[in-house]
DNA sequence: CTCTCTCTTTACAGGCTGTCAATTAGGACT
DNA sequence: AGTCCTAATTGACAGCCTGTAAAGAGAGAG
């Protein structure tokens, strides 16, 4: 065990070497690319990830721990009406999306070749699941919704208008700003989901 | 040469094998599986196809050429409305996207690893983008849109809220019937869009 | 019959993953 | 000092994949 922090850990060196490596757009980079630009043998891997899916698996939590993801959640539920929790989701997307997209990029472009990475994958999806569907019903409860939308159909909307996709395809493929992103995908929630 | 069609095409058997199992979900299937299940040996295939890439682009052509593509592309022309071509845009994407969604989904997966791949990839890209442009030029031509959204503004979302993505979210993810996406992002795209 | 085109079989080079074994360098502990 | 343990290194191997190459079989056209 010894010191509790600061050693140079050669697992947080991997880890990190691969993170450097996604966010160039390396995302099916091999094993001893990673390894060399960690500085280390393609053996020391294995002695700290079982196969290549767990180091992904790994990179995820490794990423989620940097991202204040537990602050973020909390500022969403302390949000005083379910409108304002509402544009508090998009503001969320655009604030944690630019460090997060290159991990998910890769994490998509490999899942389906790996039963536990698809598994991740899909915890996540319901994960925001959940948190839109929690939205959607504190507006179902203030009475928020308009007239003929079901809380149900109200939340898979809110999860996929706030998704990491449509993120990206308007971010990263159309070239909006953050502060773009957050005006017009937050009017047009209000305006689809809101009497 | 030789006759136009009807004779049992070694190609066009590759493709129809690699499209069985395209939708049975082996996007990574290897040049083995899909020449043993075309009934032909690995060399058969490059003796028609000068890659791995290679066939994934012609199978997308395969695909559009099987769908009636230019037909759905006739139908948002000749609406009437600049409204109802949004709806036909929205419309198009449930009846096509069933057939289309295996083969995006092995594309979007191996695009990242080769460069024409991810040029056709993004040509697909632009060209839906056109389609949205189109329509909200004419949604502005009619003076339809909400006060304070630009028509540019107005393309990107409308691009992006009839991406299969977002098809894919709701209708594969959530289990929607193709009648409830069609409903109501029909709607949310009106009321996000419209005055 | 011969020429040509397609497909088959066999083989090879090179890259990747995952596993194993033998060995070395450093720290910690007595 | 010496000993022991851990982490990392080198080297090697099986198995899968792609892409290239060469040699031969079979069928149809002229």
């Amino acid at each position: 065990m010894s010191s509790e922090a600061g050693k140079p850990d050669t697992r947080h060196r991997i880890l990190e070497a691969a993170l450097e490596l996604m966010r160039r757009g390396a995302a099916g980079a091999s094993l001893v690319q990673i390894a060399r630009h960690a500085g280390v043998s393609r053996q020391a891997v294995y002695l700290h990830f079982a196969d290549r899916a767990a180091l992904f698996l790994a990179l995820v939590r490794h990423v989620d721990a940097q991202r204040d993801l537990a602050g973020a959640l909390k500022r969403l539920d302390e949000a005083p009406t379910g409108v304002a929790a509402l544009q508090a989701a998009v503001d969320m997307q655009a604030d944690l999306n630019p460090g997060l997209y290159p991990i998910a990029a890769a994490m998509d472009a490999v899942r389906r070749q790996d039963e536990a990475l698809e598994q991740a994958w899909q915890d996540r999806l319901a994960n925001r699941l959940r948190g839109a569907r929690a939205i959607a019903d504190r507006l179902a409860a203030e009475g928020a919704l308009r007239q003929g939308l079901a809380p149900d159909t109200a939340a898979d909307l809110i999860w996929t208008m706030i998704s990491l996709r449509m993120w990206e395809d308007l971010v990263v493929g159309r070239g909006w700003t953050a502060e773009r992103y957050r005006e017009h995908v937050g009017e047009a929630l209000r305006r689809a989901l809101l009497a």
